[in-house]
DNA sequence: CAGTGGTCTAGACCACAGT
DNA sequence: CTGTGGTCTAGACCACTGT
């Protein structure tokens, strides 16, 4: 199993570097699961790194859920698959072209409007301050999934209304143009039935079932960007989660050290 | 702010006490969205703690969510809020404690019975091999919220059916007695009509939608322990989820050092 | 007992931000 | 320039596991 090949001369961490080695023989089934990992010791020793750094590449690993680690015994291989598609913060882009799909989008509305009470509540700015608003129905192929209303700050993305083009990633321009990245998202989740408008979009019987979404995604210092309300077509799409027990950090560990 | 006080001759690990110190002076608004928490530098000199151990201690808060670190800048308090209850490894009972809800559940079936297919499938196990099952009407004080009928491998808890009360928590006696804890699970959630049963059940309409939820839940090793099948009334349930980008510890890290 | 991971120290060099 | 976080070292003591 070891020695990985490590390069002391590369910018990557080497902390880094033996995560990724890891995660490599994880994918490609060289490690399966129950399998134990060299100890920290060990890849101290056999790669000239500090304990310090094999533990954290360790423990990094662990954060990422696909190893954990018992005191007095070492780190094992869990046997969480990594490969499936759990919902993030995601665009639908992006989501659809990871299940495979050709993500295609009809737009509806786009311009910008003083914000309504909703959505200047959600967004933390005053109300009438203008948002870009942006309407379209999303397709899998030819097939309507789902209508997505989008609302975002204007003062934020100056311009977007000339440098988008509504039928792309609105995410990646975000990202792009402005470098602005979603991190974390809340979403709400219920059910509805379709109205006659909406059923008329998605080519579906008025009174079907919806799944409908508010989300509210927001920036790494916690400023909201997005206001998303969506209803997607309950026949045609679901939720795939991965949930975890609260988070780890969150716990008292058991011991300290001399020092 | 600093110093925070803490105890050297405490078993809790430095990092740990100092971690938690920040948490509560953000819980308590001394600290607020936006301030710069003191710098590794400033909690090593004050506290006489390592660098390293300052360093950890916020990286932690930064794993939480908490907080953000810049490179050259500082260690920021996201605009994040803690205290929202969103879906996690929970069982009904601690959701609905969470909520100020008094969890009840009327038991429609609790026996041991050969594993079918698709619950074998699920748990991993062969089929027929003796699963324990518990099919329950979940309500919140006297309303039904949905219908739960859980699977679980009955050599992992032999004698369960004789110690456990099936109308208390499942999840904290397999933790009491068996040393089980839920780690991580897959779900899958749908929307379904209920059926004559099911509303009847749930005093509810035939023919009005449910969430239906099918879940697998395991252990830290990745063995899965348990395998749920629920249908919860949507005019009285919603989903709360927070999503976050791709996991932190996935992306390259920026720079080296010497050494 | 030896081996494991968990924590801690007192240094160090680096890239980056702001002055 | 100084101050920040990011990474790294070469040691250390501890609690826990298995023999």
């Amino acid at each position: 199993m070891l020695p990985f090949a490590i390069d002391r001369q590369s910018v990557i961490p080497l902390y880094y570097q033996i995560q990724q080695r890891v995660l490599e023989k994880i994918r490609t089934g060289e490690l399966k699961a129950g399998d134990s990992l060299p100890s920290e010791q060990e890849i101290s020793r056999h790669l000239g790194v500090s304990r310090m750094t094999a533990h954290q590449a360790l423990k990094s690993l662990c954060t990422l859920g696909v190893t954990y680690s018992v005191q007095g015994k070492g780190t094992f291989v869990s046997g969480m698959k990594l490969e499936k598609n759990f919902r993030q913060v995601r665009s639908f882009t992006e989501e659809m072209e990871a299940l495979g799909f050709r993500p295609r989008s009809k737009v509806l509305a786009f311009e910008t409007i003083p914000a309504p009470e909703d959505v200047a509540g959600a967004l933390g700015i005053p109300r009438e301050e203008p948002v870009l608003t942006l309407r379209r129905v999303r397709l899998a192929g030819a097939a309507p999934l789902g209508i997505e209303c989008s609302h975002l700050p204007a003062l934020l993305c100056p311009g977007l209304m000339k440098v988008f083009d509504p039928r792309t990633s609105l995410y990646r321009t975000l990202w792009e143009r402005y470098g602005i990245q979603m991190r974390f998202a809340d979403e709400i989740v219920e059910v509805g039935l379709a109205a006659s408008e909406e059923a008329r979009l998605l080519r579906t019987a008025k009174g079907s079932p919806l799944f409908l979404f508010t989300r509210i995604s927001y920036v790494q210092d916690g400023q909201p960007v997005e206001y998303v309300k969506s209803a997607y077509r309950a026949d045609r799409y679901k939720i795939v989660n991965r949930l975890t027990r609260l988070n780890r950090e969150f716990w008292a560990p058991l011991t300290r050290q001399a020092g």
